[in-house]
DNA sequence: GTCTATATACGGATAGAC
DNA sequence: GTCTATCCGTATATAGAC
């Protein structure tokens, strides 16, 4: 069972990643959640409002639905770090390249966001390179004591993001796979020396 | 002077630029070139054919409007990778965080592009990183031997575009000058690792 | 809260004179 | 090649009964 608001948001949440915020018309929405146009204005005063409520439910589920099924079974947190970048490469991979990040999607589509919405993409970007962060803490003990460990958590967002991006345009995972794969080269050389000044 | 066609491309190219695609209209673009409805569709059938002229322009414009003002008084081939990235933050910097890279942002709001479209855009990305390699081929002596030169030269393309794409999300350079600041860490122990091996 | 019908604006694109 | 006027579809949003 689901509520008419929860059908609408789903809906709402799939074609924006599939056609985008501009391309999806509310007749698309309403057709896919099985809802009529008053129903949707009744919890949703304008288009925007669905959008937000679509991002808002995007950073309610980033551990529920992103981060732990990304986890299961991996404890080491480096490894979680490339486990989580692995499963958006299953998702390209399942889709041949057209589905990527939708945060990233929308972020760039929408080029003068209502404040509204562009906290609210800001949030969803946060949480994620928290959420690295704090694999990055753990892994503490590993890495080069004055590695900046929020900046090298933006810089996995910026891997998988610009990664994502390349795969879509050009429909295929190869530059995808170059930038996880020189990101996994990155750590191994933080991690070698992180090793290196201990034994110092 | 200036044709009447060239005004209408660059008048595209600028909307397109600040406020995307599908948020540009044709009247946006005729009001801003000075030229009336008729003359666009003279030389453009459709609303596609001038992103596709925008892209092309933005192809022929790499070197001579991107790449060599970035370059310039810049010797070294790694420097002139990140003066590239230093441009891109220049562009950020001067716009409040507004202006990103034109490409990425049309290769993200572009869902189901065309192939007309989608193989512009792909040709563009792989100019921009096939230049990157370039660069990394001149150093080819400073870098470790078995380091894949085009898979780094799409991690720096990747680098940037999620940089500029947080950037603009949070509406400040933070995460753009992280990426950076880890990219540039990287190519030191690139570096490092290959003089190294010299060594040996 | 849900339904149908519809207002209203704006989009891309066209017609046809000059 | 350029001009004005306009067609026509689609978009968001609303009205008002149930």
């Amino acid at each position: 069972m689901s509520t008419t608001r929860e059908r609408i948001v789903m809906a709402a949440m799939e074609l924006f990643w599939e056609k985008g915020y501009h391309s999806t018309s509310i007749a698309d929405i309403l057709g896919k959640a099985g809802a009529n146009s008053g129903s949707l204005y009744h919890f949703f005063p304008a288009k925007q409002d669905l959008l937000t409520a679509v991002l808002d439910t995007y950073l309610e589920g980033i551990y529920p639905m992103l981060l732990e099924p990304s986890w299961e079974g991996v404890d080491d947190p480096i490894e979680k770090i490339f486990a989580l970048l692995a499963r958006y490469r299953q998702l390209l991979a399942e889709t041949e390249c057209f589905y990527g990040c939708p945060i990233g999607s929308l972020a760039l589509e929408m080029h003068e966001p209502d404040p509204v919405v562009r906290q609210r993409l800001a949030a969803n970007f946060s949480a994620w390179s928290k959420a690295i962060e704090e694999c990055l803490d753990a892994a503490a003990d590993r890495l080069p004591a004055d590695v900046d460990r929020q900046a090298l958590s933006q810089f996995v967002l910026t891997t998988m993001e610009g990664g994502v991006m390349q795969a879509r345009t050009h429909r295929n995972l190869a530059a995808f796979d170059a930038s996880v794969g020189q990101l996994r080269n990155y750590f191994r050389c933080l991690i070698e020396s992180g090793a290196d000044r201990r034994q110092e």
